[in-house]
Order: structure tokens, then sequence, then C-alpha cells
DNA sequence: CGCGACGTTGATTTGCCTCAACGATTGTGG
DNA sequence: CCACAATCGTTGAGGCAAATCAACGTCGCG
């Protein structure tokens, strides 16, 4: 088995999980995907490209960002392994990005190509509804997140953030947990400081 | 033409930005929705409710709200007429929900329940199709919220707000406005003066 | 070895909240 | 139909949360 295969049959286990597909759609589904291997700090994305690809996360880790008029980035989201990243935006359109993905860590991606997802949505209902669940996936935890941004303070938002992604947490340099939670590293060390100083 | 057969008509409309129906299906999908009006501060889902149903808002505005442990509220969505709104959390899972979601203003709604629209899943691809594409619409601005709230200021995300949904700016009292923005009723006062004595 | 990324600390400033108070609507029950 | 309560927008004083800026030590990596 080479590695594509052992990268497929990580695909298609996240099926598992909504709507599996049988062997038979496994042949005709695999051969759409293209396994890359992507060094650590390489973008997939960059602004001005358009997205072409839904990407899978075999191994390694990517965040999707944006770069203000100032410079800063912000973390708009982290995708590990077994999940999937893509600017859905320049993806859904066609139209060219804002955004960047970069691996964080020596990553394995699958990628299918922009029009081979709309040739399956046409040939095959049952790949239309994984990808309808896993974007209502992303779009509850994004929801989650939205009210903690509104409601919560910075503590609490890290804290929650510990909580619902542990492995993440332990994975990432504390900077670009800051970015992800709006506030600056500086601050972030302080609430680190706070909580380890206090029961 | 009666009431709900004049709200199906907008209904339908919705799709034809998507995956149009044509009036064979039209008629299989019509009966699966039921049409009911709704009093200004009733509530179409309370905390401690399974969401039962996914809701097209013919006409009116409601909001999907948190209340945290000090009983302030905190709006995470708002939804006008032609467009859907549910605790998709709720929905999806049919566990009990922790939201709110209240009529601001009289509003007519179009209701299916929870077991049907499974059934057209299976059923109907369009249907599937056509509601992976409300979420990813959702999901897409929602995305660029979230952006928002991780980069800018409060005055920022308020001009983001009023050039994104005039519409809701006009409609909405800005005490709900400031909720949605994270920010108190106070301060977006003191933001909106700052605003007009500035050009 | 040396440079750049990272985590931390402290001093200062700014953004935003809390609380209290006030008119102007709005709406609702008697 | 009016009276009174509730909601809404606003203002101001004071306080806390978080940003900015500067500095420093550590570490991993080229």
């Amino acid at each position: 088995m080479d590695n594509k295969d052992s990268s497929l049959g990580k695909l298609f286990d996240y099926f598992k999980n909504s709507s599996p597909f049988n062997s038979r759609e496994r042949e005709d589904i695999a051969p759409l995907f293209t396994e890359r291997k992507i060094k650590r700090r390489q973008y997939i994305l960059q602004p001005g490209d358009v997205c072409r690809h839904f990407t899978y996360v075999v191994e390694g880790c990517f965040r999707l960002y944006a770069a203000d008029q100032d410079g800063k980035e912000h973390n708009i989201q982290f995708t590990i392994e077994n999940d999937w990243t893509t600017d859905l935006a320049s993806f859904y359109d066609q139209t060219p990005s804002l955004l960047y993905i970069e691996a964080i860590e020596p990553s394995v991606i699958l990628q299918i190509k922009h029009d081979k997802v709309i040739d399956m949505y046409v040939a095959s209902h049952k790949f239309d509804r994984n990808f309808r669940i896993i974007v209502e996936r992303k779009y509850i935890s994004l929801q989650n997140r939205t009210l903690q941004n509104i409601s919560q303070p910075a503590e609490e938002r890290y804290q929650a953030f510990l909580a619902d992604y542990p492995q993440l947490a332990m994975r990432l340099p504390n900077t670009q947990i800051a970015s992800y939670l709006g506030i600056t590293p500086e601050f972030l060390s302080k609430i680190r400081k706070d909580m380890t100083s206090r029961p």
C-alpha cells in the first residue's frame, strides 16, 4: 500500500461519521484527489489566488488567516489531521481570495479541484450530502465561537479554547493562539500568569 | 391565491439563486411546510426546547440569541424576510437548545419539521444540495464576522454592519445592534456621536 | 555561531464597561 | 383615552480590560 492509499484510507474513514462511501464509490472518488506533502511555512493559498481546491488534512496542521493594513495577521481557523480547510468564499465563487492558508507543521494533504467537486455534486447525491454535513459541523462550531467572541472576556475565551481543542493548544505557539482569540501575545501571557498564580 | 400560496411563492423564489425546484417538486415540497403568523416578542425556540423546525422567514424579523449567567442577552444572528433561521446545533442532533429565537417584528414564517427535512434529504438530491448551499452562504458571512470580531475595534465593526445590512440597521433598535456587535448600548451611543461630530 | 521566533515583564495609554441619571417615546391596562 | 410603566437613546464620572511600546532572556535552527 503506497502513501496515497494510506491517505485515502483516512479520507474515507472521515465519512464514516456521516454517509460512508462504498467500495465502488471509493474507486470513482479516489482518483479525483491528489496527495501533496507541504513543508512548514509553505502556503497553499495566498491573497489574489483563486482557491481551486478543497483540502483534506491527512497529517499536520494549517492556519487560515487574514492580514490587515498594518500587516498584522489574524487567525480565522486552524485545521489539523482528519479535517478540511479551504477559503469557502473564494472556492464557492471562484473569485480571488483575500486570505492565506499556511502550513504550521510539515503536512500531508489530499486535494480535490473545484471542477471535480462540482462534477461530483452532480454525479453523487451522497457526495453532496457529505459536503453539506462538513459545512454544517463547521458552521455550528463557528457560531459557538462567535457567541464567545461577543459575550466573554479574553480569559474565558482562552479557557474555552483549551477545553475545546486541547490537542491544538499543545501543538501551537501561544502567539498563534492569541491571534485566534483576537488578543495580543503579551496579554495572553498575562492571562496565563494569572491562571497559574490562582488555582 | 391564499396566504400560504403567496408565502410558498416567496419560498420557491429563494431557491432560484441556487437549484430551483420544478413544478412537480414544488407540489411534493409545498405540503411539508406550515405557515405561521408570529407576534412581536413571541418565541419560536427557547432553551430546553429541541429545535424541531427549519424556519423560512416570509415577512418580519427574528433574532437568535443566548442569555448568560447574569441574564445578559447576546445576539448571535438576525434573520429577515427571504432568509432562514434555526438553531443548527439543536436541529441536527435533536438535542435541547441553549438559545432563544424571538420575533422582533410581527412575522410570517414557513416551517418544515426535522423528520420531513430528513425524508427530503433522502428523497431529493436537489433538496440536499439547496440546504448545503444555504449553510455555505451562512458560513461565509459568519466567517467574515469572526474575522471582524478578532481584528477590528467596535467602531469599524459597526460601520461594517451598516454597510453590510443597511436594511437591518434601519429596522433594529440600537440596543439590539450593540448586542450583536458585542458592546454595550452606551458605548454604541458614544460611537455614533463620534461619527456624526466627524465627517 | 548568530539570527529570528518566542515567551515574558513592566510602564503607560486607550478602548470599552459599569453605574447612575435624564428626557423622549412607546405601549398598555384601567 | 389617559396615566403610568417600560423601553430606548443619550450623557457623564469613574474603573477595569486590553493594547502599545520597549526591553530582555531563551531557544531552535540555518
